[in-house]
DNA sequence: ATTTAGAAACCATCTGGTCGGTATTTATTT
DNA sequence: AAATAAATACCGACCAGATGGTTTCTAAAT
């Protein structure tokens, strides 16, 4: 199910040859795959075009994953998988960014990217796709908790009681979503950096840096 | 290309039987079309699957229409045209809504509806698809101008000069059609509709009423 | 020696779209 | 007004190509 380990051994036992095999052809595989969502869209993310961009072989592909919609949910998880790192890594850093940046940055280093985009496709897919939709339920939950954890671990709400920052980077992860939904439309790329900044200047108000605990 | 009339003749002209029959099937087919892209997504949108639902034969929808993509084109322009009234008939009533209602009712009345989930797939296959992109660039930017004239008519910024009334109102259509993706995945409804709020905390501040001018 | 990885030919089904034909409405002629 | 001609609306069988998926076979790792 994982984009790694089959079977679950040990972590540190020493991978064999087949698994790094494998682990760099699911990845390998699952890159293609979000570029082709990225570039043609769900509907013309074939088999045949992911091997054309994976550059391997349909019996590759069939050998890896159960059919396609396996391929798109483990493209899925690994974009999942990968959208944490930078959200993490601006938290994390000693020199402490300000939210303004780190909001901006959700936008330009996760969103608006191609993985960003194949992720927009994968969603709107899940609305119509129980089986899918299904199997992305769980791993979405845990990635919401997760990076609302991160959240409110260096920002705090001011002014409003409970869960408010969480409630807002919800809305702002939100927003963004919708914003790449109408992004070919906004009139100006520079109209379209106004309501970035716009919202920014909503939000930020409300969410305070944490002294260290 | 529009859904009504193809020679442009005078408006007084009473309508031939012809003219009745093709508008009355071009609207069934379109309405199908919405249906299918709401229930089965873009990508299983087929031909097939509209003529089913619109209860039709091949002959009738290839008749009407050159093709696939024309039939989703003509759709989203006539939910384009449909998601006007909602608005303008809020703004126009005498005793004036309150802004808190009208926003409400642009996510329960236009974007979560059957209609606005179907836009929702048409706009995200515009993302791909250059064909579809071109031919709703126009009708769009006309529907934004138009939406947006009719907010600014009724209200005005409170705080921030210049165009503030239009880039809250672009925000928050925004803002709803992100929800629309992220909707199923929301941990609850009630969550959901504490964000709807939360979003309308923040914005409605800056929008005042305008006077009867 | 046995399992795993991968290549490539093959296939049933579905896709958008065409085509020839018929019924109904409109235009023209008598 | 009647007869006829010409469009228009619609039907449903048909088709070429694409799609997801299977199978058979070879190469490599264990």
């Amino acid at each position: 199910m994982t984009l790694q380990n089959r079977p679950a051994e040990e972590d540190t036992a020493a991978p064999s040859k087949h698994e790094l095999r494998t682990a760099a052809m699911r990845e390998r595989i699952c890159r293609a795959a979000m570029i082709c969502l990225d570039r043609y869209g769900y509907a013309e993310t074939t088999l045949a075009r992911i091997q054309t961009e994976a550059d391997v072989s349909r019996g590759a592909l069939m050998h890896h994953f159960q059919g396609r919609h396996e391929i798109i949910a483990a493209t899925a998880l690994m974009l999942l998988h990968q959208s944490m790192k930078p959200l993490e890594d601006r938290l994390a850093e000693t020199t402490q960014d300000p939210l303004r940046k780190i909001m901006e940055e959700a936008w330009t280093r996760v969103v608006d990217t191609p993985g960003g985009r194949a992720m927009l496709e994968i969603l709107v897919a899940c609305r119509t796709d129980t089986q899918l939709k299904e199997a992305l339920r769980e791993p979405l939950r845990d990635w919401d908790r997760a990076s609302l954890a991160s959240i409110s671990g260096v920002f705090s709400s001011s002014g409003r009681e409970g869960d408010d920052v969480e409630l807002l980077w919800s809305i702002w992860r939100t927003f963004l979503r919708g914003l790449l939904v109408h992004e070919h439309f906004v009139v100006s790329p520079d109209y379209l950096k106004r309501m970035v900044l716009r919202v920014i200047d909503l939000i930020e108000p409300h969410m305070a840096p944490k002294g260290p605990d």
